[in-house]
DNA sequence: TCTTTACCTTGACTTATGTCAAGTTTTGGT
DNA sequence: ACCAAAACTTGACATAAGTCAAGGTAAAGA
């Protein structure tokens, strides 16, 4: 049990808590382990609890009727999903799937609501999350709405330039296909896209390797969703 | 101040709480008034506080570095907004401005901690409203990347026809303008799909009465983001 | 009521991006 | 190391939707 500990003062909602506090959190912890494509809960399933990436990834997506899959988050270690589902008292609302081999905690609905009712500090730290997410679904709507392709994949770049830290090399985390999905495009757009930052020297591209070349422009591109012609 | 009561008991968040809980949160309540155009706040300025609407109507956009303008919700009677920026301690992250002639209720920042980290049910429910506007939001990101201005518009239109309940003929509540900035497109687009739409017999415009003629297309293309053709 | 302004519509044109199809490269399993 | 399955790239093409521009309609204020 205790080496949930570790884990759970690494993440966002539970960071800060007094040790008693993650002790009594541990307690109600369920290990799950997954392997890469198994999937974790689909949309309509009911929502009973939610999640905590441990190690590993995960995506959530949404599937319209004709099968297209959009990507709306890929979580790592330390971030929380599914929580929707526990505070609305409504089915998951898209579909979640490991997407390499993954350890989960999950935390039981009942559990943590009375968990979350009786510490005032976990709440807040809950709230501060879920507002963060609703920026970052902005910053997203935002994006599709008034940048075009190049805008948004400079952005995310940029985005992982920054998360990642090392220098002018970042290494994607999913593959291109993936990204296609997570940026609302197409693969072939996607690679097109690609090849013609490669071209302008904004961007070296070696497999899942990409080198900033010109990060002016990239962060022209991203603030204005468009080249400069 | 009492008058606040009963605005306050309407609202999502406090909706639910018992008289004496509403009589405090009435207390930490600063009214505010506002004419239609007027700003309320802009992306950037720092988050001191959060609105709830006790009349009017209230939009939630970003602008482009272009100007180009995106709403991102439309707030009328009872819906709080500002919320986000309160629990990040980040400043606001969009522009908030008064569509029609509209009655704020205003709550401070370390007045509405204070008083959300003494009162679990509050945090509760505030929880649940957070958690729903993820939801929205992620149908938004949905719709602008995997349906066409049709099938967002179809969708919009089913929305409102559900939540005004009154038969198959919808008010807009806003400029067309401004709903094709809320659908993620411009005026011009709009206009040709609203005019497709009633050469198709699938509605009828009158101005900002709506009509909804073949509901049952209306759901198709809602659903599948397409024409069927 | 008249006039001005904002809002809406329509047309001609351009372009970003999706679709379909055919290769090529990379990856993972045996 | 080999082979099969994914993943990726590239080309030709179609089209939804944006831009620019002009005209019409409706609403608000004098």
């Amino acid at each position: 049990m205790d080496k949930y500990l570790k884990i759970l003062s690494n993440t966002s909602i539970f960071s800060g808590l007094p040790e008693d506090q993650l002790e009594k959190i541990s307690s109600i912890a369920l290990g799950r382990h997954l392997q890469k494509g198994e999937s974790i809960f689909s949309e309509g399933d009911d929502g009973n609890g939610f999640f905590i990436v441990a190690s590993g990834l995960v995506k959530i997506y949404k599937l319209s009727p004709e099968g297209k899959e959009h990507i709306l988050h890929v979580f790592g270690p330390g971030e929380p999903f599914g929580e929707v589902a526990v505070f609305t008292g409504q089915p998951f609302p898209a579909n979640a799937e490991a997407i390499a081999k993954s350890h989960l905690l999950f935390f039981q609905k009942s559990d943590f609501v009375r968990l979350i009712s009786e510490t005032p500090s976990l709440s807040l730290n809950m709230l501060a999350v879920l507002s963060l997410r609703l920026r970052q679904f902005a910053v997203k709507i935002e994006n599709l709405s008034l940048k075009e392709v190049p805008g948004r994949l400079a952005g995310y770049l940029l985005y992982l330039a920054d998360k990642q830290g090392s220098g002018d090399t970042v290494q994607l985390i999913i593959s291109k296909g993936q990204l296609a999905s997570l940026l609302g495009t197409i693969p072939e757009t996607l690679s097109r896209v690609f090849a013609k930052m490669a071209d302008q020297d904004l961007i070296q591209v070696k497999g899942r390797a990409i080198t900033i070349l010109n990060r002016e422009e990239l962060e022209f591109l991203a603030k204005h969703g468009k080249d400069l012609s």
